[in-house]
RNA sequence: GGGCGGUUAGCUCAGCUGGUCGAGAGCACUCGCUUUACACGCGAGGGGUCGCCGGUUCGAAUCCGGCACCGCCCACCA
């Protein structure tokens, strides 16, 4: 070692991420590991397509959560001599995307229309060129080490190609459509957006019955709605076919108050008996359920609500151009007047509303894209059926299937400009013409005979998620056969969201079966949702949330990394800034553990020495710590993996070894330097795809080290190391010592205080020394015996509460003795319990006598 | 309305194929330490009717049933 690096182990007592950080990590870049060549088969390389985060984004918890784990297991991969790829890039993220630009216009007073559709779509092109590469370099925080030299964002050209290709595939199998149907349109956006895109919420409404005259009598028939303006688009009244009170009914009409349309009424399944009248109106226009009633039916379809959200001339001169929020007053009020309206009361219910607008939905008829699911799904269905995708934890397997069996059209289109314009053109007849350019298109029209002057493009862009689907095989260089795609497809693994498993994941399945020829990845793992401390969702509007990036500038990146796998659960998880300097400690452990070795160690070389029982049981322990973490580590177990390894570095290596052999290392014991040495440069190895940046810094410290840690192997395990008997020797010689310092804390002996003692037979050296006793011959009463350690008499034992605590420790054994006799007394417990438990319990009894009877 | 998960120390969580768990970790707390790697440290310690009720069993935090809260997902009862 060099004196500067001496000097600076010597005078550095804490891990320093700052600085360290960005250099460690351009070493790694500079050094090609982040982007293995396309070599091999996906089955002995290893590989991740990143979740694209919106180009919008910045890192927040998840991504921390979720990069972490992803990178942990990139590393260990490439430190198993695999080709590791961790595929980057980012989504276009449409109406995220364009809503960002479109404020910023309006900052401007600049509504997008003035702008026009190009000059707009080439704004967020601006946009994204200057902020769009944000999260990257966020992630390159983290420490991420995925392959930025090919990081793709799914609106590139080849991307493009590859979306269209899809669609056209699907176009020409008849699965994709153009089709009249009740959307969920989400007034916010002005667009249609699909059923996975709705949340519901529970609102209050006010709940009208209202009266509609039935047609050749004086009765009136009942209805119950929330919606009282929609009744302006009704067609129908149904009722229950079992329902008694309305069988003569079916058949015949009411009339529709206001309108005076004529309604025949009907028997449908779907109503419901007991609920309000059991007379159900119904409005194939302006609602999901009454829209199958309807088709079933073969009803009137009337549209009284438009895209903008007001009410058409349909409704009639009365109403028209009303919000509906006015045209909802507007109507009980005309009702009320002609005494229509027989009760009303408030009534709580869910109601859809936009996720991403946050309006409430208008479910409307509208004419768009959808794409019929059912064929995709069967052999996504079975692909997971047969755990060739295996969905880690296993509960979510069944929410995946369920999902599936029950999958419905999906309505890809979007009425936005930024996204992935769909390829249809339309001819002068309302012909459909698919087609991968406006040349192609024209080709194409023309030998069709359609004029191909009179072409006009669909102006609809496809759901964000139909691209995003094509992910783990389109940043490959699908539809063209590139290396990277026959040596990395089908991926290994995927992290995700719990929310995004039907929008992405199912998708994802579906299509790369269909277009990949194979499924997309292997293992699937779903990760918690990291909630605030406080268990409150993070976000920044309630200002709950938590930038990982503050936290990685206090703490350092490892520190950060290591809370995220350690809070790392099945089920959702607080975030625990404990957790995070519990890293940072670690972190700061590591490096002053490695300091007292490396300062110390001369020039030894690492090599495992096990000609003493403590080198035996350390590198027993360290075979144990590996075989733990990787176990954890295969069943996606991050929290033990790492919680494990902080054991055994904490109190193994550091409490017990380190200072067990510290006299040997001082005293320049060759064997002591070499296998501390050992250790450590195992300990690094473990530990570094958790904690990479600490970890790769003091590697650089290691006596030969030509290469860094990030593309060194893992740990290796040899079992001619593993000596269990030494270890365990060495253990009750541990809990000697601890047994000491017990009785001495709780007598009150001064720390510093080394005490005369006789001991019956042999003692390791480090017993005695960390146990403060100092070996004698001398005769005289023993004021507490401990195991084979008789103390003496002397002026810093307080000679009463020496006996108190040896009483105490009598009266612990005896409980301990009567507890076991009373099992072994029990005749159930003696035929029934498994022999070597109630060996293990005779053996236990055994062991406290003893014990008592030393005690006197 | 269906389904899933949770309820264990002051806090956040482990343990849950029944016995070694008459229960562990981190943080917090108490006491003692300038012990020549580390006070982001060292040593020792206190603290829990394992949500409630019942059952199975020789034995239950761990299995079964019920109840009570809390959370999530799915769902076209107006």
């Amino acid at each position: 070692m060099d004196e500067d690096r001496r000097q600076a182990l010597e005078t550095t007592t804490r891990w320093e991420p700052g600085e360290a950080e960005a250099r460690i990590f351009s070493r790694w870049r500079e050094s090609g590991a982040f982007d293995p060549p396309p070599e091999g088969t996906p089955e002995e390389n290893f590989s991740i397509a990143i979740p694209p985060p919106n180009v919008t984004g910045a890192l927040h918890m998840g991504h921390a959560l979720n990069g972490t784990v992803q990178d942990a297991l990139v590393r260990l991969r490439r430190m198993e001599g695999r080709k590791a790829l961790w595929i980057l890039g980012t989504d276009h993220a449409g109406i995220a995307t364009q809503a960002v630009v479109e404020k910023q216009l309006r900052a401007e007073g600049i509504d997008r229309h003035e702008l026009g559709r190009e000059a707009f779509v080439e704004r967020v092109w601006e946009w994204r060129r200057e902020y769009g590469g944000q999260i990257v370099e966020q992630y390159q925080r983290l420490g991420a080490s995925c392959d930025y030299e090919r990081e793709r964002f799914t609106l590139d050209e080849d991307y493009v190609r590859a979306v269209i290709k899809v669609f056209a595939s699907l176009y020409e199998k008849g699965l994709i459509y153009r089709d009249n149907y009740m959307v969920n349109w989400d007034p916010g956006t002005s667009s249609a957006i699909s059923d996975l895109e709705v949340v519901n919420r529970e609102v209050t409404d006010t709940l009208y019955e209202i009266d509609y005259p039935i047609e050749g009598s004086d009765e009136v028939l009942t209805v119950a709605t929330v919606r009282p303006e929609t009744m302006l688009a009704d067609t129908a009244v149904a009722v229950n076919p079992d329902d008694e009170r309305y069988g003569s009914l079916v058949g015949g009409h009411v009339t529709l108050p206001l309108v005076g349309r004529r309604l025949p009424v009907i028997a449908d399944e779907h109503v419901d008996v007991e609920f309000g009248t059991g007379a159900l109106k119904i409005t194939p226009g302006h609602d999901p359920a009454d829209f199958e009633i309807g088709r079933r039916h073969g009803l009137e379809e009337i549209s009284v609500i438009g895209e903008d959200g007001r009410m058409t001339a349909a409704a009639g001169e009365r109403f028209a151009g009303m919000t509906t929020t006015e045209a909802n007053a507007a109507v009980v009020e005309a009702l009320r007047d002609e005494g229509r309206i027989r009760d009303e009361r408030p009534y709580e219910h869910s109601v859809p509303f936009s996720e991403r607008s946050g309006e409430r939905i208008e479910p409307l008829i509208s004419l768009q894209w959808f794409c019929r699911m059912d064929e995709l799904a069967a052999p996504a269905i079975e692909a997971v059926e047969r755990d060739e995708v295996r969905i880690v934890p296993e509960s979510y397997k069944r929410v995946y299937l369920n999902w599936m069996r029950e999958i419905r059209p999906w309505c890809i289109s979007r009425q936005l400009w930024w996204g992935h314009q769909i390829p249809v053109w339309y001819g002068p007849g309302g012909e459909e013409v698919v087609a991968e350019t406006p040349e192609l298109a024209r080709e194409a029209a023309a030998e069709r005979g359609i004029d191909p002057d009179a072409l006009r493009r669909e102006t609809d862009v496809l759901d964000t998620w139909f691209s995003s689907a094509l992910w783990p095989f389109a940043t490959l260089g699908w539809p063209e056969d590139t290396p990277h795609l026959r040596a990395f497809y089908p991926t290994s693994f995927l992290t995700t969201a719990r929310e995004i498993i039907f929008l992405w994941v199912a998708r994802m399945v579906m299509m790369g079966i269909e277009f990949a020829g194979a499924i997309p990845f292997r293992d699937v793992y779903v990760h918690p949702v990291v909630q605030a401390p406080d268990g409150r969702r993070m976000s920044k509007s309630l200002g709950t949330g938590i930038d990982p990036l503050d936290e990685i500038d206090v703490h350092g990146a490892d520190a950060l990394r290591f809370g995220m796998l350690a809070i790392s659960s099945t089920q959702d998880v607080r975030y625990s800034p404990e957790r995070v300097q519990q890293g940072r400690d670690l972190a700061t452990k590591m490096w002053n553990a490695s300091r007292l070795i490396l300062l110390n160690a001369g020039d030894a070389r690492p090599a495992p020495r096990t000609e003493r029982p403590e080198d035996r049981w350390i590198l027993t322990r360290l075979d144990a710590a590996v075989a733990g973490f990787e176990a954890s580590i295969e069943g996606y177990d991050f929290a033990h993996a790492v919680l494990g390894f902080y054991a055994f570095l904490w109190s193994e290596f550091c409490d017990w070894y380190l200072e067990i052999v510290k006299p040997r290392l001082y005293d320049g014991d060759p064997d002591a330097a070499a296998n501390l040495l050992h250790v450590l440069d195992q300990v690094l190895r473990l530990a570094h795809p958790a904690m990479p940046f600490v970890t790769e810094e003091i590697w650089g410290y290691l006596p030969d080290r030509e290469q860094l840690l990030i593309v060194s192997p893992k740990p290796s395990r040899d079992p001619s190391l593993v000596d269990s008997e030494a270890a365990s020797a060495i253990e009750r010689e541990i809990e000697q010592v601890r047994e000491v310092r017990r009785w001495r804390d709780l007598v009150g002996v001064p720390a510093a205080a080394v005490l005369e003692a006789r001991i019956e037979g042999e003692l390791p050296e480090f017993v005695t020394r960390l146990a403060r006793l100092q070996r004698s011959e001398a005769g005289g009463e023993a004021i507490a015996t401990i195991g084979p350690v008789e103390i003496l008499a002397s002026g810093d034992v307080d000679a009463d509460g020496a006996r108190e605590r040896i009483e105490a420790e009598r009266e612990r054994l005896r409980g301990e003795i009567e507890r076991i006799e009373r099992k072994l007394g029990n005749q159930g417990f003696v035929a029934k319990a498994p022999p070597e438990v109630v060996e293990g319990e005779r053996k236990k009894l055994a062991d406290y006598r003893a014990e008592l009877d030393r005690l006197g």
